[in-house]
Order: C-alpha cells, then structure tokens, then sequence
DNA sequence: AATTCGATGTCCGAAAACGGCCAGACTCCT
DNA sequence: AGGAGTCTGGCCGTTTTCGGACATCGAATT
C-alpha cells in the first residue's frame, strides 16, 4: 500500500508518496517516469504526519532556505546501483552544481573499478523518485548544458536560480523539449 | 544477513539456513540448487536457537517419529506459484506419496484455473529450498517412478523407506543418476 | 554553438531455453 | 494378446539471455 497527497508549490501542483514510514516519492505535475518506481497504486491519505512534515521543508526550501535533507526519512525504491548514485547526490552542497562526469568517478572510486559510465550514471539521476529533496537538479552537462529534467527544463533553472546559482555558464540545449 | 549451521544425519551432513527468525533453507551434502534461494552469504551461527529446535525436530524424524511441520517456523524464498505449491507438499501425510499430476490438480482448483501443467509443478517441487520438513520427497512420477531427487534419488528412497512407505510400486528410472 | 561519432553501464521488457511431467503411440519381446 | 521400455509433443513458471533506450563525454567537424 502506497499513501499520498498533493500540495500546491511555485513550480506547480506536487505530489507526495509514503509507505506510511518514509518518503518514497515526489513528483511535480506532468513529470517524466511519474510513480515509476511505486507499483502499487496510490491512495489519497492527506493526514499522514510525514507529508505535513516535508510540506514544512518544502516551504522551507521554496522560501530560499536550506532545510537538512537528513531531516527527512527517505527510502527511494530502486536498484543498488541507483541508490548508490542517489546517496551521491545528497551529498552535492546546497547551490552548486557537479557533472555527471564528476559523479561517475565517485561511483568508480565507490565501487572499486578503475572507471564508470557516465551515461549509466545519467540514467540513474534522470530516474530519481524524489525529485528537489534528492538534488537531481543540480546535476549539469561537462560543458555547462542543463541537459534535462524529468519535470522540466525550464523547472530545473527555477530551482537552480531559487539557490542562487551562477546560472552565466549554463545553458539550454537546442533540442530541449521546454515550452 | 543469512545465518547458517550444520550437523550430522544417517544421510549425510545437513546445512540449515535462517534470517535470524525463520528457517529458509534445509541442504544435504552435494545437493542441487545448494542455497540457491539466499542470494546472500551464509555466515556460521550454531547457537541460534530456531536451530536447536529444528536438530531435535530432525531427531525425530530420523528416529521414525512424525514431528509436526508446523512446530518450525518457516519462511521459503520463493515466487507465488512455488510457494502455493511449497504449501500444497506440507499438506501430505507422512508416509503416503501423491504424484506431480496430483499437486496440479490442487493447484488448478487453488488459482480457480482449469488445469495446469505438471511440468510446472516440477519445477517448483525439485526448487524446494527446505528438503525434508517440506516432504518434496513424498513426489512420485505418476507411473510410480521416483523420477529424481535434488539430493539424489538414494536418499529420496532411505527417506521413504523410513516412513514406511510400501515402494513396490515405485521404481528408480533407468536414466537415473544415482550413483 | 551545434552536430557527428564511438565507447560507455544499467535497467527493463520481450523472447527463448529449460525442467524431478504426462499421456498416447510405438516398438520389441514373451 | 499384453507388458515393459522408448519416443514425441505439449505443457507453463522460472531463469537466462539479448537488444534497446538513456538527463554522457570528448574530440573532431561544420
């Protein structure tokens, strides 16, 4: 059984998921993979304390705050490599960004190999289930394009620029399918 | 974390195989499939007391008692369909034996389906992870041939015998492998 | 800047191969 | 005639294998 809720937010209607005990989802309107990763369906549970809980740190965060990510209680269903690349991502400070390249070789040092895939690792932050409190979005190109974001580009810049990142050397690619 | 311990019987040296609270894995020496179903390690833990009570359960056995299957707790790793069937082989009587044909009758009824193949149920007896206490060995071709046994088709008749199963019907097929 | 190209590791779904079977038809012996 | 072995084709859940897709990167080309 997996429980949830939905709260308005600047970048548009979000929508929560538990399992009663941790954080196993959250999602923005229209994303990309939206509920992947929780076969079960969804059921509409509004009370739970946890979601009133990451509402507060969301409205810390969107108020240009910092919440703790270890505030949270977070269990994001995925394979062990994922996870793995997950873990890094919490660990990127609040407003910077790194490469996807830059994550690959902590994986490859993580995991003992001389080196790894950064396109493996593409697909493992692309499909992070909870999006903005797991930092996807500060994960950019080698050569400063913003590449992609399952909810959006153009989401993806709103979040970056709410931390006060230096945006002059980021840009969109062509193909970017953001309205 | 898999715990696991051994201990002598009049058909070799059994490997017992536990999560901490539930037995998940009952081996013979040189048995197929040997901890197929614990994808983790075992480590050595003789002094779990599950253990001690499944030694005397085996006791028993051994010495022409019929233990109750259900005094141990049990806990097979296993897809859905061989667990239903897992269940179905705990529920023949000691020292009678059903044929393969037989268990999927009971299944058929149990997933409300018409029939169901036999093949398949073989499958899921010869993967049983728990030999002895689940009887996979009270099986039987339904020609009478004993067909085959994970942990050879020696033992499968030492324990028939043993319950007092009248064999004279049953036959070993030539093609067996038993030494 | 935007394309091309080739090499990269993981995940997922589809397809194929594999059994501790079984019934029926077929031999080859009394 | 009849019994015991052998072969064949169908059976279906699991496991394995395989082929794409993908939020990449760097160097070379337009």
């Amino acid at each position: 059984m997996v429980y949830s809720t939905t709260c308005p937010s600047p970048i548009g209607l979000i929508t929560l998921a538990s399992d009663g005990e941790k954080l196993v989802g959250l999602w923005m309107e229209g994303q990309k993979y939206f509920g992947d990763t929780v076969s079960k369906e969804l059921v509409e549970k509004p009370n739970l304390p946890l979601f009133n809980e990451t509402k507060r740190w969301l409205d810390k965060y969107f108020n240009g705050k910092n919440p703790l990510i270890t505030d949270l209680p977070l269990a994001p269903h995925g394979g062990e490599f994922r996870r793995a690349v997950w873990d890094i991502l919490c660990e990127i400070p609040y407003g910077e960004v790194v490469t996807y390249g830059d994550i690959a070789k902590k994986m490859a040092a993580r995991m003992k190999k001389s080196s790894m895939s950064s396109q493996a690792v593409g697909g493992a932050v692309g499909h992070n289930p909870i999006s903005i409190i797991i930092p996807c979005h500060r994960v950019v190109g080698a050569n400063g394009s913003l590449t992609g974001y399952s909810g959006g580009i153009d989401k993806k810049i709103r979040l970056l620029e709410l931390e006060g990142v230096d945006t002059c050397r980021l840009f969109v690619p062509k193909k970017s399918t953001a309205p």
